[in-house]
DNA sequence: GGTATTGTGGACCGCATGGTCAATAACGAT
DNA sequence: ATCGTTATTGACCATGCGGTCCACAATACC
């Protein structure tokens, strides 16, 4: 009952992601959240309490999002291939577009506000989880060392990722981190006799 | 001729320093700088310009200290040696103390302001030529496949310290991340025949 | 249609911000 | 001792900040 909203909270959401990927979260000010998302003062602080609330609020968003769009990269049929795939797809990619919300709460917030602390950590372990089971994977259909530890391996392939995201935002060429991509691959233990 | 300066211009730059990794750029503000350095508003301004004059010149600083630092690091008689020593100092380390700054800036300005974009650009640059030369030390030392690409695995090398980094400040614990070093190390192709 | 309820917009607030400036202090040179 | 030069201090400024609040609008319910 009484008036709805006028705005759609998802999109919203993402015009603040925009702008908080952009500008960090001390570098965003309230007017820019405004203009990006087309809400007045009094309807954001309604809905997300504060300039904190709304940041926790998109910070986990992104963080669910960036966890099921790994899950979801690592799902096909070979997971080595899918592996490759999506590593060079971030090579790729982390060149363009603001940089990735886990990276700049990682640096800027992590250390000083618990929560965001936590939010991160939690989706690092979730995403070296889908690595390590992506490496499992792999081991069962012959094209990883069956005696290699996964855990070991996820655990390189989660920091790999997380450094060709800093470094492709540091404006590092795209030819480099393809490189880096194909040697972290071509070192991942074979099968032995194959 | 003249008054001379009351403060040793090193130590101001460290103290600043240290605020801006704990805070961030536009987290700290010019109070905090002058608690930091002990620095009056007019003093500060009079030796570095502006709060972005100063954090350029921190980030300066800081950036050939890293470079030096790392390329210290691997000095030692054996590459293979002093880069394992290198990166399982970086697994060990990079969870205590503030953020790098480099990993920072780079979240933070690097897509925004250009001087800083130089700036980090050109010292990953820099510190992965130091392990591209590890790297061919090391196959010079037979410890590395001598047809390995050096620049493939110095790259390999850089991303996956610049992911130590961002993974031990967001509070992955130290063993996982001396797990994948290890793992790192352990695919370093090996030379054949031994 | 009236009313209770919720959403919206923006005026408003106190304050801390980054930055300037002029008065003063501390030196070197002569 | 004087003077020119530079460093230091802190008062001062305009501005934009995050946040609050209230009058008004839009709906659901009866």
């Amino acid at each position: 009952m009484a008036r709805p909203r006028e705005f759609d909270e998802r999109a919203v959401l993402e015009a603040a992601q925009g702008a908080f990927r952009t500008h960090g979260y001390a570098g965003t000010s309230l007017q820019q959240l405004m203009g990006a998302t087309g809400l007045g003062k009094g309807s954001l602080y309604a809905a997300f309490g504060d300039k904190r609330g709304l940041y926790l609020r998109v910070l986990g968003d992104y963080a669910q999002r960036s966890v099921a769009s790994v899950e979801q990269a690592l799902e096909g049929p070979r997971a080595i291939d899918a592996l490759r795939e999506h590593l060079l797809g971030l090579a790729r990619s982390s060149n363009t577009g603001p940089s990735c919300l886990l990276a700049s709460s990682t640096a800027e917030l992590a250390a000083v506000d618990a929560d965001v602390g936590q939010c991160v950590k939690r989706a690092f372990r979730e995403i070296e989880a889908s690595y390590v089971g992506a490496v499992t994977r792999a081991q069962d259909e012959g094209d990883i060392d069956a005696d290699a530890d996964p855990k070991a391996l996820g655990g390189l392939l989660l920091a790999v990722s997380r450094g060709l995201e800093a470094l492709g935002h540091a404006g590092v060429p795209e030819t480099s981190l393809v490189q880096a991509v194909e040697a972290a691959l071509a070192g991942l233990p074979r099968p032995p006799g194959r």
